[in-house]
RNA sequence: GCGGCAUUAGCUCAGUAGGUAGAGCACUGGAUUGUGAUUCCAGUUGUCACCGGUUCGAUCCCGGUAUGCCGCCCCA
């Protein structure tokens, strides 16, 4: 006996009843964008390693220890399975040239790869829609995409969520604020746990994050960024408010929140929800200015943020009904004998030009079995073909999904019936 | 990567203070030899996750592995 094989740890198969679900969820948050201008981008699943230890950081979680890195057998390039997508959608345009002469609002949709141990709503293949808004200097973007953000939200129905917001000030803010702190927290060094001593000098503002007490008490009296912001960042930073005030988008300023990608300045934000467990962020981004100049670009300011839609769908099927399928043909065409089938499998190609779904019955059976997979099938008709219907040139079809007569047809008569009864479209 | 819990029929789950297993749903057939969904009758379901140990004997006890879930870390 072989092995069983079993797919890959954290990467999960979609059946049909979820599937369908996926697909009415993707057809939504398409409409979505398309309804803020944003148009798609696609790019590979594999890039070249550097993109992301220079464009998502070195010190980083994701590049240190959770990407899927590998080198080619025959090239010798080391590559790896993208685990996010604004670096891919960056180097795409800038390769490319998309921002030359104006900016752009562009989104991918697609899996990302992180090798983390599995849990509910965190997966090693799951799945982003990411919205990138590139050459957009000012704060109306940046409240653009919360306020974006919060309209699908509604459009699902989404409940008990919050928007955190905070400001990382630009990149001479934070080195000045970075040295002070790196200079406070020496002086606890040996009071530091594990991870504090790790990232002291490779992540200090991720040490005011630990939800270790006795890091949060030295964490409470360390240097504060936002005591380091310029003015220009400050006003950045109120003008976004501003415009989510307008916008009756409530929020909450969290100090706290830095982010775990390096390459995020000024505003950013995490929207979060006490339904996933430890998976509280379903949805976060912000501004990124700097990093079209550091993959190679002319410097350009930018604006993303990006959604978890395994998280979204959890939250958003939490108040549905999610057994049995969703698209259900309008008939399922039931057949016995030899001439029957052959008009019938004519018959279901007509059916078809007239602009509906039809499952022809395959594998035989007899006709209570065949009338068991119709009902069971959740089409709204039977249509019937015996000996004798294909021996008048007639086809029956019998309501499944209502009261009704079964009525006998001629095949142009059976689609105009069809047509009124499911379109309510009367014959001329 | 660390800690805890779980894994029995296709699905949801019972069960045995160690003596190789059961229900409901689903499926198939029949009552109704050309008519589903309701009703009644009958039937098929399993290396009790995998590998090893203890034992006369393990689905049950012990160890390991795999997978899932919860928490941590981190993130979407």
């Amino acid at each position: 006996m072989s092995t069983k094989l079993q797919g890959l740890r954290g990467m999960n198969d979609l059946l049909p009843d979820e599937a369908e679900r996926w697909e009415a969820f993707e057809a939504i948050v398409r409409d979505w964008l398309k309804s803020y201008g944003y148009r798609p981008i696609r790019t590979p699943i594999l890039e070249p390693t550097a993109l992301f230890s220079r464009g998502v950081g070195e010190h980083t979680d994701i590049v240190e220890k959770e990407m899927y890195s590998f080198e080619d057998r025959l090239s010798e390039e080391k590559m790896t399975l993208r685990p996010e997508g604004t670096a891919s959608c960056v180097r795409s345009v800038i390769e490319h040239s998309l921002l030359f002469a104006q900016p752009q609002r562009l989104y991918y949709s697609g899996p990302m790869f992180r090798h983390e141990r599995p849990q509910k709503g965190r997966y090693r293949q799951f799945n982003q829609v990411g919205v990138e808004a590139l050459g957009f200097a000012g704060p109306d973007i940046d409240a653009e995409h919360i306020v974006m953000c919060r309209r699908l939200w509604d459009d699902l129905g989404l409940e008990d969520i919050e928007l955190q917001l905070n400001s990382l000030g630009d990149a001479s803010e934070r080195a000045r604020h970075r040295g002070e702190l790196i200079a406070y927290l020496e002086k606890y060094q040996d009071s530091l746990d594990e991870d504090g001593k790790r990232r002291l000098y490779t992540n200090p503002l991720r040490v005011l994050d630990s939800k270790n007490p006795a890091m949060q008490e030295i964490a409470d009296g360390a240097p504060k960024l936002t005591a380091y912001l310029g003015e220009e960042s400050l006003r950045h930073f109120e003008a976004v408010q501003d415009l989510l005030r307008e916008a009756a988008v409530p929020y909450r300023i969290n100090p706290r929140l830095v982010r775990g990608l390096d390459y995020y300045n000024r505003t950013v934000f995490e929207w979060t929800t006490t339904r996933l467990g430890a998976q509280a962020t379903f949805c976060a981004g912000g501004r990124y200015d700097s990093l079209i100049a550091q993959l190679g670009g002319r410097e350009a300011p930018a604006c993303g943020f990006a959604m978890g839609m395994e998280r979204v769908m959890m939250l958003w099927l939490e108040g549905q009904e999610v057994n049995g399928p969703l698209e259900t043909p309008d008939i399922y065409l039931v057949h016995q004998g030899e001439a029957a089938q052959k008009f019938a499998f004519r018959l279901a190609e007509q059916i078809r030009s007239a602009g509906f779904s039809v499952v022809f019955h395959c594998g035989g059976g007899n006709f209570k079995s065949q009338m068991k997979k119709a009902n069971s099938s959740g089409a709204t008709y039977a249509v019937i073909v015996g000996d004798n219907e294909a021996n008048s040139g007639v086809a029956a079809v019998k309501p499944l999904r209502e009261e009704g007569e079964q009525v006998s047809l001629v095949p142009e008569a059976l689609t105009e019936w069809l047509a009124e009864r499911l379109y309510g479209v009367e014959a001329d």
